[in-house]
DNA sequence: TCTGGGGTCCTCCCACAA
DNA sequence: TCTGTTGTGGGAGGACCC
């Protein structure tokens, strides 16, 4: 905890979403949802127009659709949030280079480590010019926190909320803290809240007068202890650059419960493979396999077997989820399954044995056909259904080649984006992030003038910000002088 | 109503070794 | 030799986050 509000927490503004509609002007003040589109797709980000029906992140999407059936579905395009994310993400590295994502959409900044803000008044400065580099450069918006803490930080930019910034002055934090429900506090979930409120704790002052130790004898050592000091304001968790991560793991929801063993074996073995992709992607290798069953009625269970060393070896661990399989009762039906991989070390431990399995497996399976692939991958999988049969297959394949949301290019018609399909034909609307809505068309889905397309970018001409944030005048006088701090472009 | 995907961290239990 | 204690690692599950 700091005496000087110079931790920042942005938090990009529905972030899909308006990243959908900026990209769409069509899409622009209107009802967006963004998010699996399956049966059993749940919604990623709700548009503020759409959340005025009472769609929230991560509900179903079957309910969003009755809450909102004339809002646009989308399914997500990571590669266009990953575009723009790393453009704040580098603006905000010229603020400090203490920079800690927590996603795509947030992250905190150490002012104070970058030299960018000693007091209040040059964080504000600082937050402010940062709002107005991510409007200009990326087309969106995003609020800004400011505080002595990160945890202080996080609340201020929620309170801020939309296209907002709010500075939490150190010394007001407990008085302003106190009234707020325990669910603001990080690490107080839907299970922890109840918790709490059966024992009679329902606000953050209710927590700071219970006690450390009886909130450590309701929710845990740890947990109890964290939770004490946050209802008091304090926390000192450092901003921190570079995280290694822990594990990788892949998992698939299926849109029909799986029954059948063998088809649940190869998911299995397809998920090892593809989390190996990830591995070695990340240049990286792991020790426990850890098998992942969400079983018919939800309820989840995780097996795992620890190796003698680290592999990225795509047969080791195939064969170690296969055992692990063995051990899970997959009667009555699999929604979910995944693989994933612990335990991560930068080095293999190369397992001779595994390699001449590995060879022998090869061999064998360049011999034999092909295993049947599955037919319930999730919206946006690139296979073709095998279980469908004729016209429902054939749409199963056209949502797939063409998913709601996704950019295209006509011969003819230049740039546009597909509105949906369905019964041979693809709508597809015409338009460009910087121009007018735009005029709809509809084609067969094997019309060869139409190809998918990368997205454009938001903005077409940013402003010239490749000077900001400009220098700071150097404050080194004693407390009581005020220098401004001028961040501003 | 019917619950994604990719993670992190904590707790509890058990086995084993010192 | 037997028993109790403590530390450690593995395995499983739960809660939480975005």
């Amino acid at each position: 905890m700091r005496p000087v509000p110079t931790i920042l927490h942005l938090d990009m503004d529905a972030f899909y979403a308006s990243a959908e509609q900026a990209a769409k002007p069509s899409l622009r003040g209107k009802a967006v949802v963004v998010g699996g589109l399956g049966p059993r797709g749940v919604v990623a980000t709700a548009s503020y127009e759409a959340r005025r029906f009472g769609v929230h992140s991560a509900m179903p999407t079957a309910q969003a659709r009755r809450l909102a059936p004339n809002a646009a579905y989308l399914v997500p395009r990571f590669s266009l949030y990953r575009a723009v994310s790393d453009q704040v993400m580098e603006l905000l590295g010229r603020l400090s280079p203490l920079v800690e994502p927590l996603s795509l959409d947030e992250a905190f900044v150490d002012l104070e480590a970058g030299g960018t803000a000693d007091d209040a008044e040059s964080a504000r400065a600082a937050g402010e010019g940062l709002r107005k580099a991510i409007r200009a450069v990326t087309g969106l918006s995003g609020s800004v926190g400011l505080a002595g803490s990160k945890m202080l930080a996080k609340i201020a930019s929620e309170q801020a909320k939309p296209d907002g910034l709010l500075l939490i002055e150190p010394g007001t934090e407990r008085e302003l803290l106190a009234p707020m429900s325990v669910r603001v506090l990080p690490g107080v979930g839907p299970a922890t809240g109840d918790h709490l409120r059966r024992a009679g704790m329902s606000t953050v002052h209710d927590l700071a007068e219970a006690g450390e130790a009886e909130l450590v004898r309701l929710v845990g050592k740890a947990h109890g202890h964290g939770l004490f000091r946050m209802a008091l304001g304090l926390d000192d968790r450092p901003v921190v650059a570079e995280r290694d991560a822990k594990s990788v793991s892949v998992e698939d929801t299926f849109d029909m419960d799986l029954h059948d063993r063998v088809r649940v074996r190869a998911e299995v073995e397809r998920l090892a493979v593809r989390c190996v992709e990830r591995l070695r992607a990340a240049d990286r290798s792991g020790r426990t396999v850890v098998l992942k069953v969400r079983r018919y009625d939800f309820s989840t269970l995780t097996r795992s077997e620890t190796l003698r060393g680290p592999t990225d070896d795509p047969t080791v661990v195939r064969e170690a989820a296969g055992r692990l399989l063995e051990s899970v009762d997959t009667t009555g039906g699999v929604r979910l399954l995944g693989v994933g991989v612990t335990g991560l070390a930068d080095y293999t431990q190369e397992d001779l044995f595994a390699q001449a399995a590995d060879a022998r497996e090869l061999a064998r399976r360049s011999r034999e056909p092909q295993p049947p692939r599955s037919g319930g991958e999730t919206a946006g999988g690139e296979e073709p259904a095998t279980e469908e049969g004729g016209r429902e297959g054939e749409e199963l394949l056209a949502a797939r080649r063409w998913p709601a949301g996704h950019d295209v290019r006509h011969e003819e018609h230049g740039h546009g984006w597909v509105q949906g399909s369905g019964v041979g034909r693809v709508t597809v609307r015409f338009e460009e992030p910087w121009g007018a809505p735009g005029r709809v068309a509809t084609f067969r889905t094997d019309d060869p003038r139409l190809r998918p397309a990368d997205p454009l970018p938001l903005v077409r001409e940013p402003d010239d910000y490749s000077s900001w944030p400009a220098r700071r005048p150097k404050s080194r006088s004693g407390p009581g002088s005020c220098e401004g701090g001028e961040s501003s472009p």
